[in-house]
DNA sequence: ATCCTTATTGCAAAAACTTGCAATAAGGAT
DNA sequence: ATCCTTATTGCAAGTTTTTGCAATAAGGAT
């Protein structure tokens, strides 16, 4: 009964094929404590998978957003970054430092109530990453 | 007396030199009607300045960005895509059918002004791609 | 336990993007 | 007009991300 038992049963119920690859994936996922990018979740998972290719972590990491069992980031760089977080939130990053704030989405409820009223578009579980300058920075 | 004059002098004004390549990329952002990608630029460029290379698109429109004079836009496949606008603007993304709706920042300025007081961020000129589902595609 | 279907992976090649460094040329000084 | 300084470009090489396709193996049926 391993930590990632519940999500790959998710997916399999979903109608997808739980691999050992996607097993190592979501694991690493699970136990990291922020983002991670897609050459680091390679580095780790071929530790316990050797003979992976970079190719599949790309493919598997977007696999996972698409089933909306994890979310990219596109950090200041451009970069993508994943994780499995079960809060939906956003980010505020020092565009000066780098340092980095967490913004519960609840913050942002009213601002999706009234974009969904004035626009018809339901909105989906974003990730947004907005630039700043920190109190020290300015 | 070219239409990107006033942004070439204000690069002079800002210690940056005037080149032919920044003349041209002015240029074709300030003709286009959308985003563009560095690969569309680095087509267009080319037609008025053979021998330039994708390289030095690439770099100049980062440049741009960061002196304010351009914005980069992240799409919903994560690749970058630039424009110069005057006015402060947002994206909403239908996931499913591509369609896109442009929000005037206007829309934002309550959550700004929130997200202000509770981190003592100040927040910088965002150009954010929020992915939703639009009224046919729900 | 074996077979079937086809989703998923590995592999190779392409496309997108970045970096380092020597050659060029913009803009200021003489 | 010529010279100087150094920001900017071209060029080559490297890294990251995407794509196509044949080989593999997950999961359901027999
Ligand atoms: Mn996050
Ligand atoms: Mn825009
Ligand atoms: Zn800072
Ligand atoms: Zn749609």
């Amino acid at each position: 009964m391993s930590c990632e038992s519940d999500l790959t049963q998710e997916l399999r119920e979903l109608g997808f094929r739980v691999t050992p690859q996607r097993r190592v994936i979501l694991h690493i996922l699970l136990h990291a404590n922020g983002h991670l990018t897609p050459s680091e979740v390679f580095a780790l998972a071929q530790e316990s998978l050797p003979g992976l290719m970079e190719t599949t972590v790309y493919r598997t990491l977007e696999f996972l957003v698409q089933t909306g069992l994890a979310q990219a980031a596109f950090g200041s760089n451009g970069k993508r970054a994943y994780e499995i977080s079960d809060e939906h939130h956003h980010h505020l990053i020092c565009r000066q430092c780098g340092k980095e704030i967490e913004i519960p989405h609840v913050q942002l409820d009213s601002l999706y109530a009234s974009l969904e009223a004035s626009t018809q578009f339901k909105l989906v579980h974003n990730h947004i990453t907005f630039l700043g300058l920190c109190a020290e920075c300015q």
